[in-house]
DNA sequence: GGGGAAAGGTTGTGTACGCAATGAATGATA
DNA sequence: TATCATTCATTGCGTACACAACCTTTCCCC
């Protein structure tokens, strides 16, 4: 037993987090299956549509998702198939290609948008309350600033 | 926009929270890695170290783990090639199958253990202090709790 | 302005995983 | 006890993703 090991209500809190997340996960993505959406779709669409003009470009995306290149490349040829997105290269920098919001793209976020607040004000926002929210607020700015702190990307 | 809008706090606690948790989780497969380990495999380990005998039913594990019957199999083939599980079979039912520690994953898990914590201490127990793993640890309880109430898995 | 370094994107390859179908063993019911 | 449903695990197949290799274009700097 290493002589820094986690105290019994570090374990607790450490085990809650970890255990509660994938079942948190897979509830809303269960949610979103009833749009035939998934939440990595889910997440591109609504990037694009706060984006100036509706779209980015593939490797700002990619940072944004988290996501390699490869990978990004891969999940929009699914989103261009099913025609929620177009491709559109850049005029000023050859190199560069657009990921741009199609209207059916738009529409089809606008109709998911409203079941997915619903939610996660159910399975998140809810169960916390007012106070609670406002505290895992702070408390993952936390987190996330030290990893920052680390790692500037 | 619909009028269940989340407000502009809830709004910022979602945020937080979403995009947090990809960089979170891929600081600890970053640790993990020094150890040839991925989170995955590391959970199977302590799961294993923890129950009766060193062994658990693919089922029990699976359900454990939140992974489907066929990704347990092929998660458990890898390991029992690294040497880590072996897989035995059960006298008293012969459907079931045990994943049973070795001594070998033992040791591995062993080795890994002090820098796992470290790094859970790192990055989430200390950003976070005391009081605010007090309070992260209730808050999940509730949306844990939440969800199990809907879902009594 | 010419040459090397770097950035942006796609493709080849491998891994992880889910779903559906299957096979084997057990349990429940008539 | 004969039958049929259920449980446990695995295999076939398809999808999502990362890494490495590659090509193109741009940037940097002498």
């Amino acid at each position: 037993m290493p002589t820094n090991w986690l105290t019994e209500t570090e374990q607790r809190a450490w085990r809650t987090f970890i255990t509660t997340l994938p079942d948190l996960n897979a509830a809303f993505e269960a949610d979103l299956a009833a749009h035939e959406l998934t939440m990595g779709d889910y997440v591109v669409l609504v990037n694009l549509s706060e984006a100036e003009g509706d779209h980015m470009r593939m490797c700002d995306l990619a940072g944004a998702l988290r996501l390699s290149p490869s990978g990004l490349t891969r999940r929009l040829d699914g989103m261009v198939r099913a025609g929620w997105v177009e491709r559109a290269s850049c005029s000023a920098d050859r190199r560069v290609m657009y990921a741009h919001l199609t209207e059916k793209g738009r529409a089809k976020m606008d109709a998911a948008a409203t079941d997915h607040v619903e939610s996660v004000r159910r399975h998140f926002i809810g169960p916390l309350g007012a106070e609670g929210v406002e505290q895992l607020s702070e408390l993952f700015a936390l987190i996330r600033d030290h990893l920052y702190a680390a790692t500037p990307a």
